[in-house]
DNA sequence: TTGCTCCTCACGTCACGTGAGGTGGC
DNA sequence: TTGCTCCTCACGTCACGTGAGGTGGC
């Protein structure tokens, strides 16, 4: 959970690779909240918290509003050990998740047929078909 | 090319699921322009037409800029019998864009992963790994 | 003390959503 | 003539990008 050492947003944004801008905004719509600040206001981050970021940026492909990941990594993060109540939530929004994630794989085939069609308009330039 | 039909505004919605805001808003900025318009000033669209439109909504999930969408599908459109020039410049699109469907599968699997690993929780409910 | 990193506004941008008020067309 | 579909503004929204001006921390 805490091994003590704390990180800047800068190394939160390199581990990432996402804009400082990016984990800022997260921040601002309570998506992600640093664990800690330093006196002269400097954000500190467990490495938790990074392992959130992350999360967050890998589901962001599903294509739902950040509202919506936001409520399945708090739902993910208060089931340590809980009653069934966050589990039936949980269950519920894996679900959607899984739903978006049937959508992208069918948007993903065909973005991937549509370009094949241009592409062979390289090897074969006839303009009709 | 075309047949003589023309097809409305709703009718290319309803066609690609698209909403009639965002058909309007690709022709703003020259993604799709309607081969015609009644004197009234109602949209028309050819096959053609739609077919572009389809082909911008398949290669939506690339992430790539409308524009940069717009360059490629226009110099596929270019393309019927030209000299090399147009060829060239649809090969290096052709090339970008599959550059960016190879970032995107990548996206989706770490999408998936992490899903997945969520959806763990839901199985194995001790909190941890 | 000098850099480098961080901070908070705050306006700009992209790709639309969402009415408001009005007109075309079978 | 009545609906239904379309039209053009024009402001709102989401997820940031991009400076402006200022301060923290090793």
């Amino acid at each position: 959970m805490q091994d003590g050492t704390f990180h800047q947003i800068g190394d939160v944004a390199e581990a990432t690779g996402l804009s400082l801008r990016t984990i800022r905004y997260w921040e601002e719509i309570g998506l992600v909240t640093p664990s800690g600040r330093t006196e002269g206001g400097f954000r500190l981050y467990t490495d938790a918290d990074v392992e959130r970021v992350q999360l967050a940026k890998n589901l962001k492909p599903l294509g739902m509003p950040l509202e919506a990941i936001t409520e399945l990594l708090d739902a993910h993060a208060g089931l340590s050990g809980e009653p069934a109540r966050h589990s039936d939530r949980l269950r519920a929004l894996v679900d959607l998740a899984e739903d978006h994630m049937q959508e992208l794989d069918s948007k993903v085939a065909a973005a991937r047929d549509a370009l094949a069609s241009i592409a062979t308009a390289l090897r074969n330039p006839l303009g009709g078909l």
